[in-house]
DNA sequence: AGCACGCCGACT
DNA sequence: GTCGGCGTGCTC
């Protein structure tokens, strides 16, 4: 370690876990941690951000290379955001220039000076203010106008508020300027949503003024709040009540979402019934839009913001109360790439900043669940639904040995029709699009199967393709059997489109809205669907999981689940949480309005012992089994785990790999390797797939081990032939 | 990731 | 004779 002066550490937008060292040159002002800096890397020249300032470095002096521009004089990043990144980087084992990339706004990582961030706006001055319009109208009509505009705003004013006026406006603003009349400042641009019509506060019920109260009373310091209420208990009321009181002490309060959740209807919640901008942070914005919110946010123009995933990494100015809405939903996680939990990261955010952080759920993932058991987080029940709406009614329905039409057995359809005759809605549940699953023939049993991956092709009746719902391949229905020529080519098994087909047959009068990723395909078509639903637009809803999501249907009264046993047996030791969660969800749909509702789950396997728990005892006890079940088979959360995945278009080259690190792993006390072992559909889109799990149940021996390793599997020998990834907590496990 | 260098195949 | 294929090495 040689002491050479000023250094620069930096972070650089490339796949490296460690940090770039740079040499400052004499002349040049230090750069400012968390700001920007143009630096030259191999053959060009990048932005990078600096993580820190030092005297010594490892790196010989002749190597050492100067930053180039220093391009901010503020941090972009919070000292407080810079530190959370470095941790995750570390904790989830991805190079730090990559989460420090989901982090900012592309614009600020394409080296946008921050300043585009900033709008002209127009104030009147009080020289301007005593002016008569109307002696300038005859001459400068434009002026005129533009001032009269300005006397009667208390605020100042931007050009898409000014601009009304057609021709040179910007010409007249600049002569009232030198006049003197008008001042023209900067201020911050943000995605205003203000609200003008203000609707009331709902009075709270008992459970959701306790739970207000002790949000309120841990407003000081660092704590954990799990907010346990079942669908329709009013959660949002709470979030709200919170949120006021957060917004009295002048702070801000960061809401996270699932994706879907992010609907104008929450939206509208929020801008109702708060009289304060909020930033909306979401994957539809477009870059500046991004930029802009975010700056609003970092700036604390907007004290309130709303985003999902990656806006727990928005900056803000006076955090105050971090929530996390539907905490279970595994759309929190990241999938690929820097594959970060923004619920834990929230949470850990929320203890760095000693503010904090509820998470809201009707069904708690179990890891939560688990912590509040350990004493880590608090429980807040809200057990009443609010409007004294009654808890719907379960009913398992064996159809072991019934016939079934188009997968629905004769009760279900009696209590269908039940339903609708009485002038009500029903939501019908299948977790598989598509009209069918497989195709085959009839002849020779041959099966239409995608060439890229290892699964089947889903027979889609519009257009009669079939389609692989893994990658994008798919092609028509031929007209006969490519093994045999056979003519007799049959869809087999039950899609959504099927069922709606069979229920258009059996009820011809009745309005049916089908819900699934195809029928939404269109920005904005999901919502308009769920609306559609909402307002009554039909009587029958059918679909896949997304119709658990959204918007509340009071008006269901009957909620069918048309095939549990798909859930109930999924391959993933998550599959029957998930599916109890998917349950709660879409059951909490109906009998709102002080109507009973009903569930109906067709199985065949009534006896199932998490199910009948499920809808016997109700989610706490079935996530009370579940996890002992999970304790006896040392899984998650009684052991933590870590998953190195690797591709590529040989069949053994991941395998290879994957033998090839374990190989240079030190073994550690406590932590299992357990493979590698082909992935659960091991040739997907054209790619051979492996894994190699690592599991421990002392989560810092894991992670020792995982920061001395995962930095040289770069150097492997197979890592170039490989594409690899590490999940740190894995929520799924394909 | 990007970019350059380097060493072997089919083209103007 | 060269254009270009992607294997290999390197980035403070």
């Amino acid at each position: 370690m040689a002491n050479c002066g000023a250094i620069v550490q930096v972070a650089v937008p490339a796949p490296f876990h460690h940090l770039f060292d740079y040499r400052l040159p004499d002349a040049a002002p230090p750069p400012c941690v968390g700001g920007r800096v143009l630096v030259p890397f191999g053959k060009r020249r990048v932005v990078g951000l600096v993580t820190g300032l030092t005297t010594e470095t490892l790196i010989e002096q002749r190597r050492l290379r100067a930053i180039e521009t220093v391009l901010d004089a503020q941090p972009v990043l919070p000292e407080e955001l810079l530190k959370l990144l470095l941790w995750a980087s570390r904790y989830y084992q991805h190079p730090i220039g990559e989460c420090l990339a989901t982090a900012l706004p592309s614009l600020l990582r394409h080296g946008r000076p921050t300043e585009s961030a900033l709008e002209r706006v127009w104030q009147i001055t009080p020289t301007g203010q005593s002016i008569t319009a109307n002696t300038l109208r005859r001459r400068a009509p434009r002026q005129a106008r533009l001032l009269e505009i300005l006397q009667q705003s208390a605020q100042p004013m931007g050009c898409t508020e000014l601009v009304d006026a057609d021709g040179d406006w910007r010409g007249a603003l600049e002569r009232l300027v030198v006049r003197g009349w008008v001042e023209a400042s900067n201020r911050p641009v943000y995605t205003l949503r203000h609200s003008h019509t203000q609707s009331a506060a709902p009075a709270l019920n008992t459970a959701q003024s306790q739970a207000v109260r002790d949000i309120t009373a841990a407003l000081s310091g660092f704590q954990t709040l799990l907010l346990e209420g079942v669908t329709g208990s009013g959660k949002t009321e709470v979030y709200l009540a919170a949120t006021d009181a957060v917004l009295a002490a002048g702070r801000q309060v960061l809401l996270l979402v699932p994706e879907i959740g992010l609907t104008p209807q929450l939206v509208a919640r929020f801008t109702n019934r708060l009289d304060v901008p909020l930033a909306l942070l979401h994957s539809g914005l477009s870059a500046a839009e991004r930029l802009k919110a975010w700056h609003a946010a970092g700036s604390g123009t907007t004290p309130v913001v709303i985003g999902t995933r990656s806006a727990v990494f928005a900056p803000l100015a006076r955090p105050g109360l971090i929530v996390v809405d539907e905490e279970h939903d595994t759309s929190l996680k990241q999938q690929d790439g820097f594959r970060y939990s923004a619920r834990d990261l929230a949470v850990v955010r929320a203890q760095r900043l000693s503010i904090p952080i509820v998470l809201g759920s009707a069904t708690p993932s179990l890891e939560t669940l688990y912590n509040v058991r350990r004493g880590r987080y608090r429980q807040l029940r809200l057990p009443q639904r609010a409007g004294g709406a009654v808890t719907p009614r379960f009913q398992v329905l064996d159809v072991r040995g019934k016939s079934l039409r188009e997968g629905l057995s004769q009760s279900l359809t009696q209590r269908l029709k039940m339903h609708l005759d009485a002038g009500q809605q029903a939501l019908l549940l299948l977790n598989r699009r598509g009209f069918a699953p497989t195709l085959l023939c009839h002849e020779c049993g041959w099966i239409a199967l995608c060439r890229r991956c290892d699964a089947r092709l889903i027979y889609h009746h519009s257009g009669n393709r079939v389609r692989c719902h893994h990658c994008d391949y798919g092609h028509p229905v031929p007209a006969h059997c490519p093994h045999c020529a056979g003519p007799d080519l049959r869809p087999l098994g039950l899609g959504t489109q099927r069922v709606e087909a069979a229920l258009r047959l059996a009820f011809p009068d009745v309005g049916l809205l089908r819900i699934d990723r195809d029928s939404t395909r269109g920005k904005g078509a999901f919502e308009a669907r769920m609306a559609a639903a909402q307002r009554g637009e039909a009587q029958i809803l059918l679909g896949t999981q997304m119709l658990a999501k959204g918007h509340h249907l009071p008006e269901v009264t009957l909620v069918a689940i048309i095939d549990a046993d798909q859930g109930l047996f999924g391959s993933d030791f998550r599959a029957p949480e998930r599916f109890a969660q998917l349950l709660i969800q879409v059951a909490g749909r109906a009998g709102r309005a002080a109507r009973p509702g009903e569930v109906i789950i067709q199985t065949h396997h009534p006896e199932h012992p998490l199910l009948q728990i499920l809808i016997h005892k109700g989610y706490k006890d079935f996530s009370e089994m579940a996890l002992k079940e999970r304790e006896q088979a040392h899984l998650p959360p009684f052991s933590a785990m870590a998953l190195l995945r690797a591709e590529a278009h040989t069949a053994d080259t991941p395998h290879a790999f994957l033998n090839q690190a374990k190989a240079a792993a030190q073994p550690a006390q406590g932590v299992t390797m357990l493979g590698p072992v082909p992935a659960p559909m091991e040739r997907r889109a054209g790619r051979y797939r492996a894994q190699l799990l690592l599991q421990t149940t002392h989560r810092d021996v894991l992670q020792a081990l995982l920061r001395t390793w995962v930095p040289r599997l770069t150097e492997l020998k197979q890592a170039r032939h490989v594409r690899w990834s590490v999940d740190v907590d894995p929520l799924e496990m394909l």
